[in-house]
DNA sequence: GTCTATAAGCGGATAGAC
DNA sequence: GTCTATCCGCTTATAGAC
């Protein structure tokens, strides 16, 4: 994965980065900075919201990051390190449905976990992903081949249901992440959200009948 | 449909709304503001972008529309009328693969036709759905609680494979919406979209595998 | 109804003391 | 590294002529 680990190290632009304070508060600065821009998207966020979030002022994250932009593409990169590993990491070893099972039910246990980094991604997305479409473009697109190419064999060996395999992967994408970007429909209707394991196990059989074709 | 017959009059809250001209340029200025918001949010859009994408100058957009927020409502309004239309009519008369066939069919091609809805609807539920939360818990929720039953007699009758309701209609909205909504990760991945008639089909061949369980 | 000019305020970014 | 005070551009919204 070139990308993720490419992207991982350049967290504090500004400055050397060599002290034990500074490094704490950049988490912390990238924690409330998630939270504030998947929210209100970069425009709307507002530098003095991610401030007091983090418990230090304007000019003090400022000195972390010189510009709000910088924040963003920051936070942008840690989001997309931990968003592409379950895909990744797919295991290509054990039988297909076992493998597929378990990316399915890893996407939907980030969802639950981090709804705040899918709602990111969603918003850049939709922006037309003026950030991020290098990266979709080259090194999610050799991602999703290679793992385009597995389902493939899988289907040939009849353990899946013949199908597109790129239309299944945005399947399991469009499924999983609708319980954490569009939470706030889902709460509306049903009172409730992935954080009730009953819920969550609903959420999982109805995605996996549709993966598998059986349950 | 209560909510969007109720939603649709107040296009224009600032004036008498006699005019002929003035009707038009409403329109007019609906629309630019659905392309404007849909791109960049509530907060990230200028009233100079809507104004000139309409034709007109800023002061004379204020004209119509008193304020920003004013406008944003008057669009999402207009778009949750429109978005509503396909759960409200499929078809409860007619054999239960017809009614759904029918209406991921129409969903898709919503997706296709009119994108920058589906994406502004996206953002306002990302971002909680502070406007439209009470259209969702009310209206919204009895539609999709009927449909539900509707559905689930279906199951019952043998027509369609058992699984919750409520978490099918999440997956046809999740896969049809994605389309749309992530519209530049799947061009990025694949080269094509909605509108290539080929890539259209094969979408709609995926998700209704997945929720009729067999093409 | 439509415009030009302008007011008013917000918010990102900087200066500079500690 | 962290703060207070402040600058300045940008954007909404208004005033008022045509």
């Amino acid at each position: 994965m070139g990308a993720a680990n490419r992207l991982a190290e350049l967290a504090s632009p500004g400055h050397t980065g060599k002290t034990r304070g500074g490094e704490a508060n950049i988490e912390r600065i990238l924690d409330a900075a998630l939270a504030v821009f998947a929210m209100d998207g970069f425009a709307g966020a507002r530098i003095d919201a991610i401030a007091e979030r983090a418990g230090l002022s304007k000019p003090n994250l400022l000195y972390y990051f010189r510009t709000k932009a910088d924040l963003y593409l920051a936070v942008l990169r840690r989001t997309l390190d931990m968003w592409l590993v379950p895909l990744a990491e797919m295991d290509t070893q054990s039988d297909p449905v076992a493998a597929l099972t378990g990316y399915v039910t890893r996407k939907l246990e980030y969802a639950r976990d981090f709804p705040e980094a899918s709602r990111l991604f969603a918003m850049e997305v939709m922006r037309g992903a003026p950030i991020l479409h290098t990266i979709l473009e080259n090194d999610l697109k050799r991602l999703v081949t290679s793992r385009a190419a597995l389902l493939a064999q899988w289907m040939d060996a009849g353990h899946l249901p013949r199908r597109d395999p790129k239309h299944l992967l945005f399947l399991i994408w469009a499924t999983t992440q609708h319980y954490a970007d569009f939470a706030a429909q889902v709460k509306a209707l049903t009172g409730q959200s992935l954080d009730d394991p009953g819920f969550f196990g609903e959420a999982r059989r109805a995605v996996l009948l549709a993966v598998l074709g059986r349950s």
